[in-house]
DNA sequence: ACATGCATAATTGTATACAATTATACCGTG
DNA sequence: CACGGTATAATTGTATACAATTATGCATGT
């Protein structure tokens, strides 16, 4: 999705993200600069950087002057998130109605038809791998800077769930189906129904989250 | 809205991002770590910690090794915001139709009638004021970190075009009508209407915003 | 045994020093 | 005069040093 080509200072911070969302830094736990830099080989300062924006992103709370602490998501804010996105990529697919190329049509075909090879093998990698690049074509095609750079956040915020809902054969092929009939929206330029489909979407993934069973989603956490 | 017990790092974050969404830092500018420093009365340390920040709220961008620029707010950004919001304060009102407590109504009903009052009196400031606390009562209310956490980066995003349209009693006043109307439909615990009546809120002001003439909400920019 | 207070250690906050990279200005050459 | 190259300066990136604050542990007294 994104290039490696980083600066130290932007690896410590998505380093430390990824640690957050994959549940290695556990909830509440202290994150302390110096350690965090021994583990990382790196000084305290680009360190500091990243947990001042991660507390930005809401993922590390700082107390002046005692130190950063893991902010734990809860199953409230996972369907939080969901809920909120259902509203945000209606209105992108909405949006990405008006303005979406042809280009972007035959990627979004390409992406669905490999996303359906993948499911089927049990790539559950690959699989998440393309549905981050669905979204982010619709993310590109709603011509909003602003809409594409929340709906990202979020995005990446739910990254670990959406690892774990899509590993599941099943889900991700029902998934797939979805997308070919938001892209079929977006190909007829038909917003009204685009965004419908966009925001049902989502709330089918908070639908099969609830069979999914919320324990089994959170169990590697604790 | 929030106290001024900052630690230094953080009022420099503040102060900086002050300055650009008040438009003293013109679009494009070069913000350079040593003269925001001397300017502030600060070492390179904290501007570096808070242009990273402000990097990540969108308001610059960074390039590695060159340097940090503003990022300029366009007149279609200012819409696509508030039409975002349109949605999730629809949603953020459904959620505090259920969750909203005595206390925070009779902090409405206050709230609308003191900003009456204010808007009558020409007290854009204090209007403005009320504005933030009436939406934060709200986000609040609507018991969602997440959802609170977005809204409040948005909110604080277009409170420069808020202090100008704002400043206009028959719109300020209008606006308190829609809050009293909003209000009304929580007292109800009312979820469709609440999340139909904040919704309407918001594309209100797009359309104010509209028959003001974007040229004017601008025109201190340029 | 437990609470209290003080000394010490650990940690964060800020400033500074040094390294790496990029911009600038000057000079020579065609 | 234009162009290019090189030395110099300016700026960012990282590490370290020091100050301020907070945590820890031990001794003391009750």
């Amino acid at each position: 999705m994104e290039s490696d080509n980083y600066s130290l200072g932007a690896r410590v911070f998505h380093t430390i993200r990824e640690n957050i969302l994959s549940g290695k830094y556990e909830t509440d736990e202290e994150l302390k600069e110096k350690t965090i830099g021994e583990e990382l080989g790196v000084s305290r300062t680009p360190v500091r950087e990243a947990l001042r924006q991660l507390e930005l992103e809401g993922l590390v709370t700082i107390i002046p002057n005692k130190g950063a602490y893991v902010v734990g998501i809860s199953q409230k804010d996972i369907r939080d998130i969901y809920e909120i996105r259902s509203r945000l990529e209606g209105l992108c697919a909405r949006w990405a109605a008006s303005y979406i190329t042809k280009d972007e049509l035959d990627e979004l075909d390409e992406n669905i038809y490999l996303s359906d090879f993948h499911a089927a093998k049990g790539n559950a990698e690959q699989v998440v791998e393309l549905d981050n690049r669905f979204h982010e074509i619709l993310y590109n095609a709603s011509h909003s800077r602003e809409l594409k750079h929340v709906l990202l956040d979020f995005h990446h915020y739910v990254q670990r769930v959406r690892k774990i809902t899509l590993a599941d054969t099943q889900r991700a092929l029902r998934s797939n189906e979805e997308h070919r009939q938001i892209t079929e929206a977006l190909r007829q330029h038909n917003e009204e129904l685009a965004e419908r489909l966009a925001n049902e979407h989502m709330m089918n993934t908070i639908q099969n989250m609830d069979s999914y069973g919320w324990d089994n989603l959170f169990q590697e956490r604790k």
